[in-house]
DNA sequence: TTATATTTAAAACGTATGTTTAATGATAGG
DNA sequence: CCTATCATTAAACATACGTTTTAAATATAA
């Protein structure tokens, strides 16, 4: 058993909680009290509850993002013809290796992301551009190989349809699978969940539109 | 130009806010201040926080629920074969007739389900199943009808992903039109972007699946 | 070991929150 | 006109928050 240290302690608790109850209703105090460290030491390692948030997002979009590139790379590299769903394929890996890095880490990196969509008021869209902005056109370059019948325009929206199904999904997951569990007697976990929304998402992407 | 009386100023500009911040970073001070009205009026009309934000959702539903199951059922009645973009169809004039009962009515009440989903940790599910649960099961019959082909299961877990696509999408309708007006010369409003997740959403509910 | 820098600790700070109180004003019924 | 109910106001309350400060403890390096 090695020694965690204390941004790491911090790091790991706040990344629960903030998955789970959202960043304005966690609180510095909850998460360090959580983390069994003085409340101080956040302001110490990390300046404040702002950058929190975001060192703990950038912990996971610093594994994902470069995953999810070479993933996509290896696409457009050996496929001549790119179907939509190899693309949304190419997410399996990098997401469900979260789990891995981290325990239950994929469902919260993306009940972070979908947290810190609807609650940064734009900030993390930008901060995501900003830091990993390529992959990000990587991927849309890809989406728009698999779909030429598609208008950059309709892309466009289409992948906010489908992050909207994902991070919505995944931040009420546990809610989700334990309903699931109690009205159909059936077993889901993360991975089951993720394959059964990217042919939906797919679906939807490729739809020829009314 | 009609008295408008304090409770029904306070609903007014608690769900504008609402519907921009959240409802944790949403103080009454900024609300009543907006309303001008004084701030001990919410806690002696509402009783409290929590039954402003159940009393601005409720509004809202009280008049969607009855237009999108009587909706349901002219559709029920009049087709023999129903087909999936029919059902979502139903929502459209609803969604669409919340904007005449108040200014940008439909995005505000897409922005309220969305961020009450991911903020309330579960309790607007059930705030909904229990006051609304009729047309949940009405809807829910009629996308049984329309998709024959699909377990009990996959349903709840497509309408879950339909779900995220449209609350998501509109809790970020705003900042979402902007960057399409910068980027695309698109001028989007609520109506067009409702018929642009309605092909999204039906396509992605009746797919064949994997 | 000593000097220096880094990390932790406890306490306090200032501010903002939801809520309550107590007094005043308005309104309608007898 | 008086009274009882309802509505509004200003002020205070208690609590919780993020942050800062100051000092002690610990690690690091000479």
């Amino acid at each position: 058993m090695q020694k965690i240290d204390t941004k790491t302690k911090i790091l790991n608790a706040a990344e629960q909680l903030f998955a789970e109850r959202g960043f304005a209703d966690t609180s510095l105090r909850l998460i360090t009290s959580q983390a069994e460290v003085n409340l101080a030491s956040v302001n110490y390692h990390f300046g404040s509850k702002k950058e929190l948030i975001q060192a703990v997002l950038a912990r996971y979009l610093d594994v994902f993002a470069p995953a999810l590139e070479s993933s996509l790379q290896t696409l457009i590299e050996c496929d001549e013809r790119i179907d939509q769903i190899e693309v949304f394929n190419c997410l399996i890996e990098p997401l469900l290796s979260l789990d891995t890095f981290r325990h239950q880490g994929t469902t919260m990196f993306l009940s972070l992301l979908g947290r810190g969509y609807v609650e940064s008021q734009g900030h993390l869209r930008w901060y995501i551009m900003t830091h990993y902005g390529n992959v990000v056109s990587v991927f849309n370059h890809v989406v728009r190989e698999a779909n030429p019948h598609l208008s950059k325009e309709e892309i466009f929206w289409r992948l906010h349809f489908t992050l909207g199904s994902v991070v919505f999904t995944m931040a009420s997951s546990k809610a989700l699978i334990d309903i699931a569990k109690a009205d159909f007697n059936a077993d889901v976990d993360i991975e089951g969940l993720i394959h059964r929304v990217i042919p939906f998402i797919a679906a939807g992407v490729s739809s020829p539109g009314k």
